[in-house]
DNA sequence: CTGAAAGCGCTTACAG
DNA sequence: CTGAAAGCGCTTACAG
């Protein structure tokens, strides 16, 4: 021990930080019974637990978190992971994530990948340092040594957004693909033959690919013609929807209609109809995806396809949270489904 | 010593999860040489840092953060605390946050509010559990105590959204009176003589109502009528904005103008315009707040005022990471200012 | 530039 | 139901 450790605080002073000894020696109990009282206070006796709360409250003591999450080696804390922030879509599941996870005592640590599975794959490691209790984290794709490790991990985790088999541990999302096949068919039976995919940034936004995908085996399915995808490389935005309407229709006179990968270039799209006085859906129909409520307010009311966003965070969160309790989480696999709202646009 | 530790790993084994320890004994240095190398990496000889950087990889080593934090009593974390998750405005800063922490190798670990300040005290005091590095908190109003927490905490605290004088510790915003303010002079230099203030849930969005003062202030400059604000008790939307537009005509037919309290509200008031035939501005001029993209492509083009958001979630963690790592971080208090950007609508 | 010792504030796994 | 001992995996503050 050495001579005079500069840590040691002055018996005489008050201890700047309160910690559990500090709680049980006011309480004169050991420092253990006040960690139950604070973690399963089942386990204690009233009269303990009453007389550990008053010095608890007394002190104003605040448990030193990292302190638990070393000596048990997990930590009440869940990255979510995701590809972007400035999409409302995964802001909409973290909030749904955030909301049930907060109310048990949890913490969000937040991570965004800017669409780079290297850059999940080293998140992924880093955040793995915090000793998190699970992990959500966006998409079925990921690099195979995120796979390995995150399956190694032993702990819940949940990847979301789309549907499908194979998870590294749980699922929760829709099928993108079968969406995109939905709307191709709405599309079909409203009489539009010449139909076109405009989306951005498509080689990393596969599941705006996989709504292509979808759109194009129904097309193929009614022998109709399929156009190669226009992906613009720039992030979608309501002001480039408008901008590759006026495009696609300068390209191809003969489009009936376009499927937007997102709601946010089809508002832009029907914004720019209106102030360029092309009929929507009469010279072109405008569907997008995400079934935001302002698509509903356009004139006319935008078709599209609406995904429960929220509820995915929700339904992760909570499974994740059954497992990290040890109680039973359901399925390992969620297809919460979405529902085409067919509006004036189409 | 017990004789036989659970947590004892069997020697002939590999390790379930690699330390410190073990990256040591492969280099052949101490541990404290392994921390060096990863915190300090210039305070190490060549010769040794390379062994340890070889060791590192070659064992697939990660840091518990944990231990790191306990020991240090410090994380590379900085908690963000908003009122909510579901408006783009906080999204948008925690966007701008998030950018340059993630960079410098910080997390940001998430905390919303609900508008709710006596919710705020008990996430900060939670938080702050965390041992955290410093800590972004939106707005200036919070409760004494958490006031007094932060400051006595010593660490850096930068509080966002409004600027004020007499922050906890930094603050980066803007007047939101002032911005009332201006769009006041904008309206009635344009002409109108009666104009309502329209928003929602304005007893907890504070910063609402010191845009609705400001106009107050304008109004009563020039001697002319000021009405009591509308504050609808639902969240802020587009639909409700529209609703409120119809409600508002209805109620007081010599209206000429409405400030929104956001451009949620304002765009749907165009939009539900355009469906009724009611003409912007000829009928009522329609005003917002925040700059979203999508004022400019309504037809006719929303006025509003234009906050730097992202920019504010920049600075405030550029000024933290400053502080935190002992460097000169500038004034206590940015206004990083507004500017109106006048459309069709006013 | 490098290292041995102590400790951060909790919880685990016993034992009673 | 309650507690004494040990340890979680790091970093701090010395000393050399």
């Amino acid at each position: 021990m050495p001579k005079t450790p500069a840590r040691m605080a002055a018996k005489s002073v008050p201890p700047s930080t309160i910690t559990l000894k500090h709680v049980a020696e006011r309480a004169g109990v050991s420092p253990i019974t006040v960690s139950r009282v604070i973690n399963t206070p089942d386990a204690v006796s009233e009269t303990l637990r009453d007389k550990v709360t008053e010095a608890i409250d007394a002190l104003g003591y605040v448990p030193n978190r990292v302190a638990g999450a070393l000596a048990s080696a997990k930590s009440r804390v869940v990255p979510i992971i995701v590809p972007s922030l400035s999409n409302i879509v995964f802001l909409e599941v973290i909030q749904g994530a955030q909301d049930v996870l907060n109310a048990a005592g949890y913490q969000l640590l937040l991570g965004d990948t800017q669409f780079d599975l290297e850059r999940e794959q080293a998140l992924a490691n880093t955040l793995l340092g915090w000793s998190p209790a699970g992990m959500i984290i966006a998409g079925l794709r990921h690099t195979d040594r995120t796979r390995a490790m995150l399956k190694t991990w032993h702990r819940p985790v949940v990847e979301v957004m789309e549907y499908g088999t194979k998870p590294i541990d749980m699922n929760v999302g829709l099928s993108h693909y079968k969406a995109g096949d939905s709307m191709g068919e709405h599309l079909v039976a409203r009489g539009y033959r010449n139909i076109a995919f405009i989306g951005c940034r498509m080689k990393v936004d596969y599941r705006a690919m996989q709504r292509f995908k979808g759109l194009e085996r129904c097309l193929k399915r009614h022998d109709l013609p399929c156009r190669p995808p226009f992906s613009h490389d720039e992030m979608s935005s309501a002001e480039l929807g408008g901008d590759a309407l006026m495009r696609a229709l300068d390209l191809d006179k003969s489009l009936d209609a376009i499927f937007f990968a997102n709601d946010d270039l089809a508002i832009g799209a029907i914004l720019r109809a209106q102030r360029e006085g092309i009929a929507v859906p009469k010279r072109i129909a405008i569907a997008g995806f995400n079934g935001l409520n302002l698509g509903a307010l356009m004139q006319p009311a935008l078709t599209t396809i609406v995904s429960p966003r929220q509820r995915i965070g929700q339904i992760a969160a909570t499974k994740l949270l059954a497992r990290i309790l040890g109680q039973q989480s359901g399925a390992a696999t969620v297809d919460v489904g979405f529902s085409l709202r067919a509006g004036g646009s189409t």
